[in-house]
DNA sequence: TAGTGGTCTAGACCACGGG
DNA sequence: CCGTGGTCTAGACCACTAG
């Protein structure tokens, strides 16, 4: 039997900049976080929910399929859609470390080991998709939260971006000034590894020569297709970890 | 000035059971992935490539949101749609290491080393969304690639799936054998981390004790939103990464 | 102002799963 | 057989960008 839903939908607004797909996918998002559909629930299948809610049928089915792609509901055809048992992961962003500590409400701080312009070689023009020898501001910056050093963070910014004053990098994100700048980020291609901290990252992170890290290094491409900035991080695994969901289309 | 695209969809096929938004985009992906479209190339705008093709136009949008969400086009409102510029990545499957060794043309052999059933405790029960005091087949494998140790494989499954025999597991990748089963797995929640080596594990993957190892633990649904199966690798981080690629939405 | 992608409608037909 | 989601159409209006 399906949930009835007709009470949770009464608030959209039409005249909304937010698009009604969305507004109707947060609602049911908040409904199975609240745990108003309990998990293994079926909903109402799509033309009945569109009748009832008093939109397309297109629109409510966008709104579902955003919360399929988020792995909170799975649709089966000629059955229905059900939300999904288990626990809910908090979706990764397009985001840095920094709004990830923040959001966390640990406090972020930063030391800035290297502040320089260097000419791309080969490697990295390749993952940046620029000629070699172009311009790139290099650097080096130990990121901590609540004075625990957590992540290691090597970048080369596009050179658009490498007027970045080295002050502002000790107390912003690098992605909150890159957005200050303009920069619309869209893409990260990433590559998640591990291996053993060098004396020198050993050091900076306050563990042992040899301990493991946690490695990931990063293209990132804004909305017109050109590259940013590419980042080699390693982190300290104790304090930081990667969480992906996957849904098979 | 956007590229000419009229001569790249003369072989649609109207009758044929893969839908046309598919067709449409394996033909964008093969002209972007071939180099005829180039990293930067603007591609035509949605109504007039609806109009050559002799589709509508929320088809072919979706042909394109599909290339959007791979990261292999970006999108600008008032603009137009460009091809990322940089390297590709192979796009992150739902799939098991085994299926990933075999399509890069490596061998993949299979350790069954613990094979037994088990009652969930709390924590398993919690990551699968199942009653605590449930059955499940617990295994412990060590999968090889060309004969290298390459992960050590813990996994617990829900229990319509732990009558699969322990010989099949040594020839077969797990999600193929669930696959068989009738399982139609859809969304995984995955954490990836990094520790050290066990002795226990360092003997079995062939390296040191305290060595940096790669982890991944993941819950994995099937399209009814049951729980199919825990899991908790790890792997030789110099023989496995994880590649992901994130769309900012 | 012209051109683009973003949203939305109101239908239609089909494929699949279950009874 | 019926109910479900999957696909597709042919429009419409709007928001944003660039010149």
């Amino acid at each position: 039997m399906a949930i009835a839903t007709r009470d949770l939908f009464l608030d959209l607004d039409r005249s909304s900049p937010v698009p009604l797909y969305f507004q109707l996918a947060e609602r049911l998002r908040a409904a199975i976080e609240g745990g108003v559909l309990e998990p293994g629930a079926r909903i109402e299948n799509e033309v009945a929910l569109a009748a009832q809610i008093g939109m397309s049928r297109p629109t409510v089915r966008r709104a579902i399929q955003e919360l399929v792609d988020q792995g909170l509901l799975v649709r089966r055809r000629g059955v229905g859609t059900q939300v999904v048992r288990g626990r809910f992961a908090r979706e990764v962003q397009l985001s840095s470390l920094h709004d990830d500590l923040v959001r966390g409400n640990r406090e972020p701080s930063t030391r800035v080991l290297e502040y320089r312009v260097v000419a791309a070689d080969a490697e990295l023009a390749a993952q940046l998709g620029v000629e070699p020898g172009t311009e790139l501001l290099s650097l080096e910056r130990l990121r901590s939260a609540d004075g625990v050093p957590i992540g290691h963070l090597r970048n080369h910014l596009a050179p658009e971006y490498s007027d970045i004053p080295r002050e502002a990098l000790e107390r912003f994100g690098l992605y909150q000034l890159l957005r200050g700048r303009g920069a619309s980020m869209r893409v990260a291609k990433q590559s998640i590894g591990a291996r053993a901290a060098s004396a020198r990252e050993a050091e900076l992170l306050e563990t042992e020569v040899g301990a493991p890290l946690l490695t990931m290094s990063r293209s990132l491409y804004d909305d017109t297709g050109r590259a940013v900035e590419y980042g080699s991080h390693c982190y300290r695994p104790d304090l930081y970890s990667f969480e992906v969901t996957l849904v098979e289309k």
